[in-house]
DNA sequence: AGCACGCCGACT
DNA sequence: GTCGGCGTGCTC
């Protein structure tokens, strides 16, 4: 009987493809149950390439599953894996397989989303339209909605499938309003949180084209799509399409490439768009919104803090029933505790930062590692000083907002108050219900919730954010407070208040110019020093002991020098989080115009301690 | 001697 | 990633 011979890729192993053989013919693609020595269960792997018979003995594959991944996912996987740097197992395992009926043509459809668009929207989504890939440059409140609507439309009715990446699960729920309103039982939400069984239903209902539209997270890119012909990427600028697991993959970028790639078309949309996407992708300005806008700005150079400026607006806003919003990129009740005698910081035992005060839950918490402690009163370290507490948080603000308006409801917005969806959508409910009057808030309020009937958006804390170490602080910075303003204004009247000690580049940016210039200020100013002008990357080392980690990094650091000319060496040091977990760690950061180059040393390194992180962010 | 733990290498 | 083998060092 003759035998084939095949590399089989082991889904989520770090492990290079290995080579088992069957006396069936094998699709590639398909995915089959395999056993390797010293385990104790089969694995499950994906043909990745039929081979002649090889000089090694090969162990027999047990059982052809009935599901399989297409040349399409293949290829994607390939690139992934070469261009992020992990294995084809890993990058296979992003995937969700096809099943047998799965291959079902559609049929085209015909449907009538009955929109009407502004002469304005109508040449934007001309644009698209022309335009296999669009950045619509489009600001809150000019329509964007309505032109991802009028394009899905359009590629259903010629028989595609449509993907609809949102940068996270809490602004699933009001796009999939939004998206049944017109398109009813084709549309279904995709994200980490959904049920096994329900995601289940949803791939039967993908593979027999009863759902076309899949709104979602990261992986809801990844489903088995009978006709991929859309990819929308609402919030583009939003950093969490990266993944922060292996593999790193940036999914915004990975759409690009796909839309290059394949006859897929890709809208990418954003207020404040990312300058990669802008540099990159061709774009349409949209600016006219439906309202005049007249927004008030206001700085104040304090330090972090609740002053009587702040107050005073508060008040004026209460008294009219209007809300607030603020933002502060803190949470718990203070960040820090200080030795007023010593000067040293409360530290978690397992990691190089200070432990945050949680009042409510009575304790120091580790933001990093979740270490959890009580509070102390006196400095562990000299037990003589009081301890002081620094940098504000929502939980504390809020607290002291209450002493002052015991009458007003004041309601916390970030990971610790928005654990569950049903949070989220009980606290965005009473927000606009206004059962809410003041909304305190990290990151989490920039993010695209619509709020109506908020005038005044208050920013504090902006500073930390602008003087981060990061070649993006100050497009991360900008684009967020941008954001946040952007949700004050009511029938366009709004005001926005920054604490800042930066006034003049937010002045210029936010009020005097239009992000354009930002970006094409920016583009200047990182000149062939950061993306998107070269391409960085960070290499870090971690491990339990500081000399083994320090070690690598030196080791890594010798083999650029000395074997990989082309890469620039721009910097090796310590983590500027030296410890996390109880894990030292060093980091490579390097950069360079050939990804050849690049590409090259990061596949040369072979340490299961080492994290490749390639265009990076950070 | 007995075993826990960490390290290392193989895995087709 | 996951497993077994093997060495070190500690305890009974």
């Amino acid at each position: 009987m003759s035998e084939q011979y095949y590399e089989i890729a082991l889904l989520k192993s770090p492990l290079s493809p290995l080579t088992f053989k069957s006396t069936e013919l094998i699709k590639i693609g398909s995915l089959v149950m395999i056993s390797l020595k010293n385990r104790k269960k089969e694995d499950i792997g994906v043909v990745v390439k039929e081979v002649e018979k090889p000089t090694f003995k090969c162990s027999d594959i047990s059982t052809v599953l009935e599901t399989f991944h297409t040349k399409f996912t293949l290829e994607v996987a390939f690139f992934i894996a070469k261009y992020y740097v992990c294995s084809i197992g890993e990058a296979l395992g992003l995937f969700i397989p096809f099943t047998k009926n799965s291959l079902i043509a559609i049929e085209k459809n015909n449907f009538d989303t009955n929109i009407i668009l502004s002469p304005k929207q109508q040449e934007a989504f001309n644009f698209c339209k022309q335009h296999k890939r669009t950045l619509l440059f489009a600001n809150t409140g000019s329509g964007k909605t309505e032109i991802y609507l009028k394009s899905i439309e359009k590629v259903l009715n010629e028989g595609k499938n449509c993907v609809y990446l949102l940068p996270e699960i809490a602004l699933t729920p009001q796009m999939e309003k939004r998206l049944k309103k017109v398109f009813k039982d084709a549309v279904a939400i995709w994200h980490s949180k959904i049920s096994q069984k329900k995601k289940n239903e949803i791939l039967i209902k993908l593979a027999t084209g009863e759902v076309k539209i899949i709104a979602g997270a990261r992986s809801a890119l990844f489903l088995p799509y009978p006709n991929l012909g859309l990819i929308v990427v609402d919030e583009e600028h939003d950093d969490s399409y990266k993944s922060e697991q292996k593999p790193r993959v940036h999914v915004k970028d990975l759409a690009i490439y796909l839309s290059q790639k394949y006859d897929i078309q890709l809208i990418l949309g954003s207020a404040t768009p990312s300058l990669n996407s802008f540099a990159k992708v061709p774009y349409f300005r949209l600016k006219e919104t439906f309202h005049q806008t007249d927004k008030t700005f206001i700085y104040n150079d304090s330090t972090l803090k609740l002053n009587d400026l702040l107050i005073n607006k508060i008040k004026e806003k209460l008294d009219k029933k209007e809300q607030t919003i603020i933002f502060l990129p803190t949470r718990a009740n203070f960040k820090y505790q200080i030795c007023s005698d010593c000067g040293k910081a409360i530290e978690c035992p397992f990691c190089s930062v200070a432990l945050s005060l949680h009042k409510n839950h009575k304790a120091l918490k580790c933001h990093y590692c979740n270490y959890t402690q009580q509070i102390i009163e006196k400095c562990p370290s000299c037990h003589t000083g009081i301890l002081k507490n620094y940098r504000l948080g929502t939980n504390e603000l809020q607290e002291q907002l209450k002493n002052i308006f015991p009458n007003n409801e004041i309601t916390t917005f970030d990971r610790d108050s928005v654990k569950t969806e049903t949070n989220l959508k009980k606290i965005l409910k009473d927000f606009n219900e206004n059962k809410i009057d003041i909304l305190i808030g990290t990151q989490m309020l920039s993010k695209g919730h619509d709020y109506h009937n908020v005038t005044l958006a208050i920013i504090l804390g902006i500073d930390s954010v602008l003087n981060m170490t990061s070649y993006k602080a100050r497009e991360k910075a900008l684009s967020l407070a941008l954001q946040i303003a952007g949700r004050s204004g009511r029938n366009g009247k709004g005001e926005v208040i920054l604490q800042t000690k930066n006034q003049e580049f937010f002045e210029t940016y936010m009020e005097k110019v239009d992000y354009k210039d930002f970006l094409e200020n920016e583009l200047q100013e990182r000149g062939e020093f950061y993306p998107p002008n070269t391409r960085v990357a960070k290499v870090i080392f971690s491990h339990t002991n500081h000399q083994k980690a320090k070690e690598l990094m030196e080791f890594y650091t010798r083999q650029i020098i000395n074997y990989h000319k082309g890469i620039e060496l721009v910097g090796y040091k310590e983590c500027e989080i030296f410890k996390i977990s109880n894990k030292y760690r060093y980091e490579i950061l390097l950069r360079g115009k050939d990804i050849k180059k690049i590409l090259e040393f990061l596949h040369s390194i072979d340490s299961p301690y080492a994290t490749i992180d390639m265009d990076t962010l950070a």
